[in-house]
DNA sequence: ATTGCATTTGCAAATTTTTGCATTATTTTT
DNA sequence: AAAAATAATGCAAAAATTTGCAAATGCAAT
């Protein structure tokens, strides 16, 4: 694999971004102001690489498209209430020991560093148990 | 959520097929034989609930596409070799607790139901630490 | 059975993502 | 430094997925 402008120019924009989430086209907007002839594709693809180098994750959050972050440390990862839409974020020492337990039981080595789990937070589970009664 | 013939029928599908991955186009195609008017917009949307609902599971496995599952006992995952794309299921035995650990720590109630986690398998590994020489 | 309401569906259009291929860059070999 | 080999890029087209909206359907309460 060898050096591309396009990947370090994708992960100085999601640094620059504060390293939040952002979709593919939402970096090839920003791409553009440095690298004006980029194309979508390159993009798509060069974040393909990245993301094998472990350098950047993919979270497909449940909305309709699929979001980049710059891996850093500490890893981390998150909990997505399908409910209200809220995201947590959870510390790797809870998901650690589980990956080396399965790397271990399978003689596998774990690319995936950036786990999306889907739920219903605290909140949402209390409301759909009990469903609002109608307005008095 | 109320009774729907689509959702009926593709968990009818998914169950015909071996209950094995599927992607929604192929889940389309299957359903236009008894459904001729049938929309691939409707079946996302129809396999959107089953997943909710938990009947169904949802996989990406590093193809363009999305593959979906029928939802059975014992649960299970996937291990995804990124070099050789080689797929390892293993049982929920490994994961239950960590899961289980998850909800208690953040009271979350989870539905994530299915993972995929992605990683070189064994011989991958080899080949990656060790590259092949040429051809003699 | 009929009505009223909320959900699901089909259709068309928009978006997002993937793919094939020729060209351009970068690295490696000579 | 050239040449050869390999990988990245741009472009256009295809494929996959999402969204808006009106019509159809299922359910519950008459």
């Amino acid at each position: 694999m060898r050096q591309s402008s396009v990947q370090l120019a994708i992960l100085d924009v999601l640094a620059g971004e504060g390293d939040s989430h952002l979709s593919a086209l939402e970096i090839y907007e920003r791409l553009k102001a440095r690298l004006p002839a980029i194309a979508p594709s390159t993009v798509y693809r060069a974040l393909e690489r990245l993301t094998q180098q472990g350098l950047v994750s993919v979270s497909d959050m449940g909305k309709g498209v699929t979001l980049y972050e710059r891996v850093g440390q500490p890893l981390h990862h998150h909990l997505v209430c399908t409910g209200c839409g809220q995201v947590l974020t959870i510390d790797h020492s809870q998901v650690g020991p589980f990956f080396a337990a399965i790397e271990n039981t399978y003689a596998f080595r774990l690319q995936t560093n950036h786990l999306i789990l889907f739920g219903l937070c605290r909140a949402c589970q209390a409301q759909s148990s009990t469903p609002l009664p109608p307005e008095a």
